[in-house]
DNA sequence: ACTACGGTTGAATCCTGAA
DNA sequence: GTTCAGGATTCAACCGTAG
């Protein structure tokens, strides 16, 4: 194991980004040392936008990505939650495999993103919504509060997005703040461009990720080694 | 087929509600007929509050009731609509349901009722929205617009409640309206307070009811008398 | 009143994979 | 080939509000 990550679950450094492939690296973490295992895997979409050439097309999204969360549940410890992003159309799949790795899956959460997109015009609603897991392993009680199963925040609008499907940090922060205590430490295995990394370094959890795309691994290091200064200052 | 069933479907009269058990009933109807089916069945919950005792368990709540989509599909026109209510913890049988009865499922459309109920309060997140199916027969096209795929609308308040799970007419209204054109037939094969032959009558559509408990139909007749006649005038 | 602005809503668009 | 449906979006127009 990498001796930044070992730094990080001991507590010694707050936290730390890992370019690399998650499978890989989620089966050289030990037993039982996260509170949070929080992942925004590929729907299996495989959509590139026919209007903007901005972002290539996203990695392993051939077909729903789920192999990553057998490992969660192990390094997950007893009480620990999982949130799982995902849309309307592939959720039975997440939701089965949730419930095959061992975990408990308690609600759905809708994030309403309250501006839409595009789909088919002509014959489903405008797809205004994400759908997002929540499971525990064992027993859990929400220590600060009971969160809503409907969270309303604007999406990341274009001009400021540097990743295809980056979440809101308006959105993870209090998702975060809700699911786990200060310092407790939460894994992000397809970290994107970092928003929960930043999410929880404001709030004052630590944080693992790990990203397959260099580039985003780059920037997603580059946003978080920012809001970690602003938490210190 | 009663007479009052055959003077909707030619159009010479706006509605009807039948008291009885829609699986019966709805074999009587003919094949091709009904332009949207609207159903809030028993999502299965067998739940009777411990707090209050104003409404008795429902009638075939033991499990999670779809049998009726199977002829749904069969009265439906090609083109015509199925929105089908239910809850996040058993959406997927119902979406299951729909699909093995022919239809195509095209969107899941999300309630936000803005309120939340009550469920664990220690480890779910506090339930604040409905999911209602979308699916068709064959090709669609939204005839007055596009909906979005989230829907804000408080619950009706306790004091108004002549049913347990009534829905507002404020929201199927809007609803009904975005899914057929004025004239155009609508059916609810589990109407409970008639909610939705309420909007349909004050939007134009004609509507066929179908409701088992004999107290619940007789509150559904009364409202929807008065949405007819104020319709009329 | 008239303009500037921001928050919302409707709808164009065009490449790709599947039939 | 050729058609057709569909899509992890983007953009312009519109409306209510504030200055």
């Amino acid at each position: 194991m990498k001796r930044r990550v070992s730094q990080v679950l001991s507590g010694r450094r707050r936290w730390t980004l890992i370019n690399g492939d998650c499978l890989t690296e989620l089966r050289k973490l030990p037993d039982g040392r996260v509170h949070a295992v929080i992942g925004d895997p590929p729907y299996g979409i495989s959509y590139q936008s026919k209007h903007s050439r901005r972002f290539n097309l996203l990695a392993n999204d051939a077909r729903p990505f789920h192999w990553w969360l057998f490992d969660a549940q192990r390094i997950l410890a007893d009480g620990g939650v999982l949130l799982c992003f995902c849309r309307g159309d592939v959720q039975d799949v997440f939701k089965d495999a949730i419930t095959h790795a061992g975990l408990h899956v308690r609600s759905q959460v809708i994030w309403d993103r309250e501006y839409h997109g595009a789909g088919d015009c002509a014959s489903t609603f405008a797809p205004q919504h994400d759908v997002i897991w929540f499971a525990t392993k064992g027993r859990f009680a929400f220590p600060n509060g009971r969160p809503r199963s409907v969270l309303r925040c604007p999406k990341v609008s274009p001009r400021e997005l540097v990743h295809p499907t980056q979440k809101p940090v308006r959105l993870l922060r209090p998702l975060v703040e809700k699911v786990t205590r200060p310092n407790q430490l939460v894994l992000d295995p397809t970290a994107g461009s970092g928003s929960t990394g930043v999410a929880c370094l404001q709030i004052g959890r630590r944080f693992i990720g790990i990203e397959l795309d260099p580039d985003f691994a780059k920037t997603a290091r580059c946003r978080m080694r920012q809001a970690a200064h602003q938490a210190a200052s």
